[in-house]
DNA sequence: CTGCGGTCCTGAAGGC
DNA sequence: TGCCTTCAGGACCGCA
């Protein structure tokens, strides 16, 4: 699932490929998925592309913003569009013929170029909006996001450390991935209420986050089996291959080779080593 | 404030 | 082989 890597490496290959076209139409095959008034969307020009935690939006000239969500299965890609009539001989994905099956939404741009809105499940969307539609949490790359403000919504709150890390309205990006690897990487165990970490853990945490936030991102993000997450070109990321406890559920602890096990968290699987996150 | 369960969806995986 | 059930999950909502 798209998480501030996924979205921040997808950013940095689209705003080289986008910035500064115009949007000559929309396509829109799934109704459901895009908000707002589309009349205003024709014509206007991208002026920058930005992202808060999770949400990519484009700043359009006539001042309004398209704002992205992928959620799990979204996908935006880059490329020419194909001459295509019958849905059901669209491929199933894949960047090689585009739109393909899970194409939900397209821009066209005034020079012929294209970007797919594709998502399988269908809980991605599209807004268009008058100021940008991002969660209120500070975003993990922002200058704000500091140790002692960590500290601060940390003590804030007896949630599951865990589920602290991924509310958007205090953090803004990390979701299931990283919350899990970072706080592996931080020796903290993701039940532990968030109020009963001490100031040195906290600092842990931090370190943590960064650390591998910033891994996750020179990695271009994640592909693993079940998750829908390429780049602009369709290429996947690398960071699966760096995993520390996501998805590896039964298979040995890097530190201390103790088997990592999964619980489930607010209905998400958790993974963790059961001894040296304590 | 907090947790819990349901909801939105498709398709892979597992059971028989 | 094939049908049926279960499950995955980000954000949101209603409820206790």
């Amino acid at each position: 699932m798209p998480e501030l890597p996924e979205v921040e490496t997808i950013r940095r290959a689209l705003i080289k490929n986008i910035l500064h076209k115009k949007i000559k139409d929309v396509e829109i095959f799934s109704p459901k998925q895009f908000h707002g008034d589309i009349t205003r969307v024709g014509g206007a020009k991208i002026t920058g592309l930005r992202r808060k935690g999770k949400v990519l939006y484009l700043e359009l000239a006539n001042g309004l913003y398209l704002n992205f969500h992928l959620k799990m299965s979204g996908e935006l890609l880059f490329g020419k569009k194909r001459n295509v009539t019958l849905k059901e001989y669209l491929p199933r994905t894949g960047t090689k013929s585009l739109p393909n099956k899970h194409t939900r939404i397209i821009l066209n741009f005034d020079d012929g170029s294209a970007l797919f809105f594709n998502d399988l499940r269908l809980f991605g969307w599209i807004k268009l909006t008058n100021k940008p539609a991002v969660p209120g949490g500070v975003d993990v790359l922002s200058k704000e996001f500091t140790a002692p403000y960590l500290l601060t919504v940390g003590r804030s709150t007896t949630r599951p450390i865990k589920i602290l890390l991924m509310d958007q309205e205090k953090i803004a990006g990390i979701g299931n991935i990283y919350a899990n690897d970072s706080l592996w990487e931080a020796k903290i165990n993701p039940l532990r209420k968030a109020k009963t970490l001490t100031e040195v853990e906290i600092n842990n945490l931090y370190k943590a986050i960064k650390k591998i936030i910033a891994e996750a991102i020179k990695y271009k993000g994640s592909s693993a089996q079940d998750e829908m997450y390429v780049m602009p070109d369709g290429q996947k990321g690398k960071y699966q291959n760096h995993f520390r406890v996501y998805h590896r559920t039964g298979k040995p602890c890097f530190r201390d080779k103790k088997i990592i096990v999964a619980i489930r968290m607010s209905g998400r699987g958790t993974f963790y080593c059961p001894t040296c996150q304590i």
